[in-house]
RNA sequence: GGCACGGUAGCCAAGUGGUAAGGCAGGAGUCUGCAAAACUCUUAUACGUCGGUUCGAUUCCGACCCGUGCCUCCA
């Protein structure tokens, strides 16, 4: 069994063979919880998702590790603003981030490693790369030596760029050399010494009290969690410099093999054509668009419906496409439900035992696209359409077959068809009511009225022979 | 300046050395008191520009234009 997928340190498509007793290790950069995750961060989130479903579709014995970033300049930062410990900070944003993973119906990764549980192995990691000339203290802090590194940069292939030293970083921050005395700009800080600004958050180490720097956790956690090498290792794009290239350094430095086997990264989330950013201020989250009445399975729908490699640009216009083309997937598995006799309710339970059939019959180009053809996803939903077109009506013996294909589909894509509970206000009940009486009164114009008066308020009423129900616009 | 990525109908978005999936929107119909939903059918001569290779290029090569990302803690 092979899969195949874009390696960003290779630039090309690699097939990755695939062995079901042999544990599959992957990691995915998670968030650093200091506010709520924009549906740009759970792009990243998503497609690695796809991937996991994917392996378990195919019974590989996966490990897939996410961590929390929980102590940095912006947590510490936010919970200073919020009086605040930054635990009670982090753990609330960390709380609300599950809530969305939940909604979006993202798998739990099998561990999900706090940075500041971790901060032993960190401390380990530190020692190692000290003991090993790696690195440097310089006022109770800790720097890697990059020029200890021979092929620092194979991953962003920075030996064929060269590195402008900016007065700006991206966090628009000064770049200056002396601010940690490090010898070169381009070391990083495995360990930084405490700041008054820090407060409260610091951690004893042999070079004096502090915390660690941002790119140590990665690499900690993975060694604790996945141990040697990963088959695959995703995040952002973003972070393939110099969070990724700081991440290879020290893990290849201190334990002395190969880190990652696969980089997996995905391309941004754009809105009116630049990156959706914090920073930005572009950003849309699960909430903001729920209150619009855009569904998180829509979301999520939306974010797959393009190329991970490529750049998405965010519009109302494509959200109100993925709902409808969502609509569609779950009236064809409604169909096959009740041409099965399967409870519309069972589903989810269905879903979870979900395995890819030996032979498939009817959606093999689906999951071609995805398996052989990195991860393509619109590509696959194309095919699915295809397959919808084409056949619109199946036999008794014809559904039989198709349903465990079409569960298969449904759960790599992660789209769980439920009937949407929504809460109708009194007033509008009541209202609608009157207006069903109305009509079946034959009074017309009276309920022509009343259902205008409802589309005032931002209700749709939708008739049928046995009765009719309410939605919002 | 360096390194990458992208430019396919009104909007998205696949793909291919021999004239281009799919979704949305648009149009028509069935249904309906009317609508909506659903279903069926359907439209458009869409491959950034200019050269080159080729019998033939949207696809390969080169140049250019436009857009975007990264270039020290951003997913």
């Amino acid at each position: 069994m092979e899969l195949n997928l874009f390696n960003t340190q290779s630039r090309q498509c690699e097939a990755i063979v695939l062995e079901p007793q042999k544990p599959f290790k992957t990691y995915c950069c998670g968030p650093t919880v200091y506010g709520p995750a924009h549906i740009g961060n759970f792009r990243t989130y998503v497609v690695q998702d796809v991937l996991v479903r994917l392996l378990k579709l195919l019974k590989v014995n996966v490990c897939y590790v996410r961590n929390i970033t929980d102590v940095d300049d912006k947590t510490i930062r936010g919970a200073r603003q919020n009086n605040q410990s930054l635990q009670e900070f982090t753990t609330y944003w960390t709380q609300r981030f599950h809530n969305d993973c939940e909604r979006l119906n993202l798998l739990p990764p099998t561990v999900e490693p706090k940075a500041t549980e971790t901060i032993d192995d960190q401390l380990a990691l530190i020692q190692l790369l000290m003991d090993n000339g790696y690195a440097y203290a310089r006022n109770g802090s800790v720097y890697f030596r990059i020029s200890a590194c021979k092929d620092y940069g194979k991953l962003s292939h920075l030996n064929e760029r060269e590195l402008q030293t900016q007065d700006l970083n991206s966090a628009e921050q000064a770049n200056d050399a002396d601010e940690y005395e490090r010898d070169q700009i381009a070391d990083f800080a495995l360990w930084k010494a405490y700041k008054p600004e820090d407060g409260t958050v610091a951690w004893n180490s042999p070079w004096g009290r502090g915390r660690p720097g941002w790119h140590t956790e990665c690499s900690a956690m993975t060694h604790r969690y996945l141990g040697g090498t990963l088959d695959v290792h995703s995040g952002g794009v973003d972070l393939v410099f110099p969070h990724h290239e700081n991440e290879i350094a020290q893990f290849e430095s201190a334990y002395k093999v190969p880190f990652v086997k696969h980089w997996l990264h995905i391309a941004h989330l754009r809105v009116n054509g630049q990156k959706m950013s914090k920073k930005l201020g572009n950003l849309y989250t699960l909430d903001s668009l729920q209150e619009q009445h855009y569904e998180p399975s829509t979301v999520r729908y939306a974010l797959i419906a393009g190329h991970y490699r490529k750049p998405l640009n965010f519009t109302f216009e494509n959200l109100n496409a993925a709902q409808s083309a969502l609509h569609k997937i779950y009236a064809y598995t409604q169909t096959l439900c009740k041409q099965l006799s399967v409870d519309f309710a069972n589903l989810p339970a269905l879903l979870q035992q979900a395995t890819l059939p030996d032979h498939l019959q009817w959606l093999q180009p689906f999951f071609d696209a995805l398996l052989h053809d990195d991860l393509n996803t619109p590509k696959a939903l194309g095919c699915l359409f295809s397959f919808m077109g084409q056949h619109p009506q199946l036999s008794l013996d014809e559904a039989k077959t198709v349903f465990p294909e079409w569960l298969a589909v449904l759960y790599a894509l992660g789209i769980q068809p439920v009937e949407q509970r929504i809460s109708i206000p009194a007033d509008i009940q009541e209202l609608a009511e009157k207006r069903w009486q109305c009509k079946c009164s034959g009074d017309y114009q009276a309920a022509d009225n009343l259902r205008k008066a409802l589309m005032d308020k931002g209700w749709r009423v939708l008739d049928n022979a046995q009765g009719y129900r309410i939605e919002p616009l």
